[in-house]
DNA sequence: CAAGAATTCAAACAATCGTTTAATCTAAAC
DNA sequence: GTTTAGATTAAACGATTGTTTGAATTCTTG
């Protein structure tokens, strides 16, 4: 009779599951794979220990609904987001500086929409980016492979002075800084002590990281 | 009687005690710190199980010792090429590719000598650097504080056009790429399919991640 | 309302974790 | 050779891990 909302499968259903999915995101940012215990997780969304089991398998089937649920739309977005600049484009090829506004505008608008993981789901991924267990190296590769393709085109075209594994590198870079950056406000205190007390401006972060990647790709290539 | 090395300490103990630092390096470098289990590492080092918690305490302090042995030295060598280079350069700023090179050589070096770790202690250091357990952040913080603060320096020196904050900022994604980069082969993987017959050449990474953080550093202010 | 599927629940599963204990062994010191 | 401190060992500690079970409960369907 109760009809929360207006999903055709059980509704009950999505309540604990999406109190599953909301805790582990968080939990798994703070602490890791590893180091996330399934009690931690039940207890905090106040559900039952099985639950887990029971709606998503096992703890590894978890972490993967958890990435692929923020993850599937941010790529398709960031993919749109090119072809429209393709299209806009046509033969001519897409400046440099669009085609990382295509990759970090969708993870920018993310990272403010608490609706859909914000900043916890960002760092949750810049972990996962170098989180050695082989089932999220796995996971990963498939759910990145077709969108770095088809962007990894697009800069080909926009840099040809590079060669193709030069290419390939200075992709690796611009990854790695944007994994880092999206990783941690810890890391940063590595560095220096930024200001605690005014509010971390996250999309600031991201906004002075692209001018620098730019740069990067542009620089002339090595012999 | 015997004497195998020259320490002056009891030798059997040097004997275990190397065996497990060095296994343990391995192992907590393919599944990180969490996931290894002294079990695991006692095992591959062929020592009791209860030889770690006697020799080094704790999981933990045995974690910290694999670090610090090979950061220690490599951090006093990035601040000895770089106090050699200030001398040499006077009153003037040290050219950027030149402070870049203070911090990678000794890296690079590093990778290379296996008998200080090689490339398996790079990787390790990678990860630690996104490692989420609190431990790990604080040994890293006071490791780097010193050898990062005396670089910044020099940073701000070559760089006068940049804000402190905002050169705060490039040199935490001069760290990210360079976390990334050394965290991982796997990670190439997930870009593209690097040819995997031919032997990796793991300095060519480095040597090419040079000029394109140069060139990033060197790029304009944004407003 | 009754039948039946879907979900939640407390409890226990076997396995593994880091750590500790006390006995045994080794090797240097007197 | 005896003593003594240091190192290694097997075994067990209590706690926690992911997962499974079967009964109790809730919800949907006829």
């Amino acid at each position: 009779m109760n009809m929360p909302d207006s999903t055709s499968i059980a509704n009950s259903r999505a309540g604990t599951q999406e109190r599953i999915l909301a805790n582990a995101e968080v939990l798994f940012m703070e602490h890791g794979y590893e180091a996330t215990s399934l009690r931690m997780i039940t207890k905090e969304a106040g559900v039952n220990l099985a639950a887990v089991n029971y709606h998503f398998g096992s703890k590894e089937e978890l972490f993967q609904a958890v990435l692929t649920r923020r993850l599937d739309p941010l790529n398709l977005e960031r993919i749109k987001m090119l072809a429209k600049l393709e299209a806009q484009f046509g033969e001519k090829s897409v400046p440099l500086d669009q085609i990382l506004s295509a990759m970090f505008l969708p993870a920018l608008q993310l990272g403010r929409d608490p609706t859909r993981g914000g900043q916890n789901f960002l760092r949750l991924l810049g972990r996962a980016y170098v989180d050695p267990a082989p089932f999220i190296r796995q996971l990963l590769s498939q759910q990145y492979g077709e969108m770095i393709n088809r962007f990894k085109g697009a800069f080909a075209k926009a840099l040809p002075h590079l060669a193709k594994e030069e290419l390939t590198m200075r992709l690796h870079f611009v990854m790695g800084a944007l994994a880092y950056t999206l990783a941690g406000t810890d890391a940063l205190k590595l560095i220096s002590t930024i200001n605690p007390a005014q509010p971390q401006d996250d999309t600031l972060l991201l906004r002075k990281l692209a001018p620098f990647l730019t740069a990067g790709l542009q620089a002339p290539a090595t012999e």
